[in-house]
DNA sequence: TCAGAAAATGAAAGCAGATTCATGATCCCA
DNA sequence: TGGGATCATGAATCTGCTTTCATTTTCTGA
């Protein structure tokens, strides 16, 4: 026994796994997680294919980390939002602009994450995240209920509904090869917010304009 | 030159044909596309998997002819629904209903047509699948807006907003291990459906109990 | 500096399917 | 009824990946 992992190998060994998934991240947000093979994932970290499986039991395994790492960088995003202050319908509001806005923006990554056609496995992932939107939309309806800002009703049926009224409105256009959103981007994030405000009869004549600042899907 | 098919025979490969296509709609109405291995089919079929090929040029071939087949005729009872008469906002509620009603009952078959995951080439016959959904929605909505029932909006992308939110909001109890909506699933399909109506501004005080007829997706 | 231990490598093996194709069965018409 | 044509068969092959593993390289403490 003369071998003690000392911290400076953990810390590459650290390092080579975050640069495994980076590569990995990258190949997905380029191409979704089609383009995430073992062959070009280890081609592009500058790591051998059998270096992979030191780091990660699958490529399933390895999709599966890019996929939560992604997702729920998302989801507190959308979270951190929900949680914030201001009436439960004004943030309700603010939530679903930022949720379409980010993925008209980050088109392909979003394209990935919600309506590319992938494995079971990451299906499953895939419906966590959505149910985990369902969750902070159901969250907000409860507290506009409880506070009497609209009526009583189903809120999780509503916020499943919301969770796939959006990307569904969006879907066209966020296929990587559409440029259908590219006239007018703002303008149908507008309507998609709008249609689920009125779907649980929230007031909308005060819908404001699109948000201003740069946010999208990040890999 | 001492063979020209005969009409029974013709008879007969038409016939194979259909009980290639028939083996195989059971099979997804039972487990999904995933079921419907080559293997499988030729097997539950009663012919060999070379037999197959001679009837389709792959399995994605034949994949396709099944989902077409079972999207078109879903698709044409809600076309129908559509061109009735009477009020657009009227029809538009009962072909909402009518969708998630029919989903629900034939849950199986529903969930592969809708979201189980599949390849590339199957969810673009999904993709039309859904647009044709929208299509009839968005016809609906047009007409809706023309007699002034409800005030102008982009119709197409509310009617892409339905396309989604429909589905997903069934999914979770869509998955055929799932026995959430057992309990009561008229109610849900009421939720939902008022969801919609209530996103493009309609009336919905006056919408009706659930549908009686025991309509399903069906194989 | 060296021996033992871990880490990295990438060519070869494995795998789960779809697909082919040589062979045998069936069919048609002269 | 026979010979040429189509049809059916299913074991063997092919395919595009992922995964393994014997070998090489790097690391550690004495």
């Amino acid at each position: 026994m003369a071998y003690k992992r000392t911290d400076a190998v953990a810390a590459r060994l650290a390092q080579t796994r975050r640069q495994i998934l980076k590569a990995a991240r990258e190949l997905v947000a380029e191409g979704g997680f089609n383009s995430a093979q073992v062959t070009e994932v280890a081609k592009k970290s500058g790591f051998a294919t059998g270096t992979l499986y030191r780091y990660f039991t699958s490529k399933e395994d390895l999709c599966r980390q890019v996929f939560r790492e992604v997702s729920t960088k998302e989801m507190n995003f959308l979270s951190t939002i929900a949680q914030g202050s201001g009436a439960p319908l004004e943030r309700l509001e603010k939530v679903l602009r930022t949720f379409a806005d980010r993925a008209v923006r980050g088109r392909r990554l979003a394209f990935a994450l919600l309506s590319e056609p992938v494995d079971v496995h990451l299906a499953e992932e895939r419906a966590r995240f959505r149910q985990t939107h369902a969750s902070i939309f159901a969250g907000l309806l409860d507290e506009a209920v409880e506070a009497g800002d609209i009526e009583p009703l189903n809120t999780a049926i509503a916020a499943a509904a919301m969770a796939g009224a959006v990307p569904t409105a969006l879907i066209g256009p966020l296929a990587p090869q559409s440029h259908l959103l590219d006239a007018d981007p703002a303008r149908t994030v507008d309507e998609i917010v709008h249609f689920c405000l009125a779907a649980i009869g929230a007031d909308t004549t005060a819908i404001q304009p699109a948000i201003k600042n740069e946010q999208r899907f990040i890999a």
